[in-house]
RNA sequence: GCCCCGGUAGCUCAGCUGGAUAGAGCAACUGCCUCCUAAGCAGUAGGUCAGCCGUUCGAAUCGGCUCCGGGGUACCA
């Protein structure tokens, strides 16, 4: 499709500049104002080009311009129109389904993948829990940004490294260790029967409440983080524990949701990194000490103020260790990308790093992206942690999960699916994955669980549907039909061209994705296609066409549908089913 | 105060490298299951694209100002 545009555009071009010589105007800045777009309808044609920046250098209303470059081009037998100020052509279509179909076929699973990042080694950092609780819906969002990017990414060529840097020290993971100690009466997740994130997280939530009542228990979370730097045995041990029941929940939750890491990075190791890094800068006068002992960087430069790097007892802050792991990773994997999937409040800590890495005179500080998302709230406001309004992920997805089984129960497709349970779990993780990434990850976005829990309309298990049906439709389809030959001249209808149309542009959807790491892209995309889809399927008779050549060239155009849904599945991390 | 992001239908969101009547979904109303899965399809209604000014043949889209909302501006992460 992109050759193609390129090859009309040329030609259009090159009649301008024709037309431009014989009348002795100047035709330099035509290429710039040659702009093609799309007709509204494609019964208008399939590519146009507005006249209007040529109507002063000819000195000819738009509508004579484009008749006239249409008759160079060789008129309405050669597919060009006029239409008012536009010049339409209509392409080959029997040739572009023709090639559409086979382009399917060679790339099978893989339709959608492209080349232009092939080389490049790119590391996508997210999700970063705290082991004190367990996951909430903000980070889900976060998880299926990173997860969509970092696949997307791998699709178009690059060599890409998922990591996670689990923040599993400080004052918080203290403190409900230290609830442990005071209310746990030696119970665990076992002898609860509690989820084990939870059972940490609940703990947590304990230690809040008893601070309210207690001046000295922020004071005693302190001295317990001061005896865990200092390698109290038992302290060690306790956080041990407490950190692996953290964890073995979290990663559940990973598992359930399909997010998945190369490598795991746990800041109880990393934290103590980046502070020679910060002591050379001083040493090299990029950095300075400041009055009160801090040593800071000052970014008058980029209009912004000073920023401690080290504390004034020479102990580190969090950007500090950010700096070294930076630092350590690009030694050990020479990037050519690392991109920081964290939320937009971040925003000004990543102008931070990346300017001080840049300062201390690493070349690749500008390999550094922050992917910025806003942040997800609720219809009343801000999810508060405080106020209970935090939506837990796993519950969340248990409540999605059990409504979409009561729909197979309703609908009496108990049968005829696989494991309704099994399948009820991927309708979940299909609604609240798409639902996620629909929004542009720049942008706030409110979470209204009523409507989030909808399965109708332009949500993830509208898509699974319409892959469940035309699933159902290529196993169905008799011997007669399967062994018929395809012929694409056939699909003359308008809605197999306009399917042909979205169908074919898909990889250069993916590769827009890739470039802007933004999925909601995609998405739009894939729901697009669905809906295209879902019309021509109850519009027109597929497999039960008027005669088997037409049955298997239209079943052919619904397997490139299939081919190119499941594509995208994969690559927003929908769960695909067969039948629902 | 300063910096960043946003303001499009009642609600949630697309569209924003300027181009032909501004699109979806939800909610409302109306039709369609002897016909490949009705988690579907079709239709009706709903809009000073926050406001003003500017650039342009042409602005939801670009620039300036104003108003409203969110975030940031820690020796927290």
């Amino acid at each position: 499709m992109k050759d193609i545009k390129a090859m009309w555009t040329g030609r259009v071009l090159s009649v301008l500049e024709n037309m431009a010589g014989t009348a002795g105007i100047d035709s330099k800045g035509f290429s710039k104002s040659l702009s093609v777009g799309k007709p509204p309808d494609s019964n208008m044609g399939d590519l146009s080009y507005p006249l209007f920046p040529f109507a002063k250098d000819f000195k000819k209303a738009p509508p004579a311009l484009a008749g006239e470059i249409a008759g160079e081009l060789g008129g309405e037998e050669a597919g060009v129109s006029v239409a008012g100020p536009y010049l339409n052509i209509r392409i080959d279509r029997a040739a572009a389904i023709s090639r559409l179909l086979e382009n399917i076929e060679s790339f099978g699973d893989k339709w959608g993948s492209g080349d232009e990042l092939t080389g490049r080694k790119v590391m996508v950092e997210f999700s970063s829990p705290n082991t004190n609780k367990p996951l909430h819906l903000g980070h889900l969002r976060n998880d299926i940004l990173g997860e969509s990017c970092a696949r997307i990414i791998a699709s178009r060529g690059a060599d890409v490294q998922k990591v996670n840097l689990v923040n599993d020290r400080g004052v918080h993971i203290c403190k409900s260790m230290l609830a442990y100690q005071k209310f746990g009466n030696g119970e665990s997740p076992e002898s609860l029967g509690v989820k084990s994130d939870r059972f940490v997280g609940d703990l947590y939530v304990k230690f809040s409440q008893w601070a309210k009542e207690d001046k000295s228990a922020d004071g005693q979370a302190q001295t317990m983080l001061q005896a865990w730097e200092a390698g109290d045995e038992e302290v060690r041990k306790l956080w041990l524990t407490m950190n692996n029941w953290a964890l073995d929940g979290i990663n559940a939750t990973y598992e359930r949701t399909g997010v998945s890491f190369d490598r795991i990075y746990r800041e109880s190791e990393t934290y103590l990194m980046g502070k020679d890094e910060v002591l050379k800068g001083l040493d090299s006068g990029v950095l300075y000490k400041d009055k009160d002992g801090s040593v800071r960087i000052d970014m008058e430069d980029i209009g912004l103020d000073t920023k401690v790097l080290l504390r004034s007892d020479g102990t580190s802050v969090y950007i500090t260790q950010d700096l070294g792991t930076a630092i350590s990773r690009h030694e050990e994997w020479p990037f050519d990308q690392l991109i920081y999937v964290v939320g937009s409040e971040q925003e000004y800590h990543f102008r931070v790093l990346f300017y001080t890495l840049q300062k201390l005179g690493f070349p690749w500080a500008d390999k550094l992206r922050h992917l910025s998302y806003g942040m997800v709230n609720l219809p009343e406001g801000r999810m508060k942690s405080r106020e209970g309004t935090v939506v837990d992920a796993d519950d969340l997805i248990d409540r999605l999960s059990s409504l979409a089984l009561k729909e197979i129960k309703e609908k009496g497709r108990e049968n005829d699916v696989d494991d309704a349970p099994a399948t009820a779990e991927k309708i979940a993780v299909a609604a609240l994955h798409y639902f996620l990434l629909q929004v542009s990850p720049t942008k706030d976005m409110i979470f209204n669980p009523e409507e989030s829990l909808a399965f109708n309309g332009n949500t993830g298990p509208y898509l699974q549907y319409m892959v469940a049906r035309v699933s159902g439709l290529i196993a169905k389809a008799p011997e007669a039909v399967r062994s018929a030959a395809v012929n694409p001249a056939l699909l003359d209808r308008r809605d197999e061209w306009d399917l042909t149309r979205l169908i074919s542009e898909f990889p250069e959807l993916v590769s827009r994705a890739a470039e802007k790491l933004d999925p909601s892209i995609l998405a739009a995309g894939l729901y697009e296609i669905a809906r295209e889809f879902s019309r021509y399927y109850h519009d027109v008779p597929i497999a039960k066409a008027e005669n088997p050549e037409l049955a298997a060239s239209r079943m052919a155009l619904a397997g490139a549908v299939l081919t190119t849904l499941k594509s995208g599945f994969r690559l927003l991390n929908i769960p695909y089913i067969e039948s629902m």
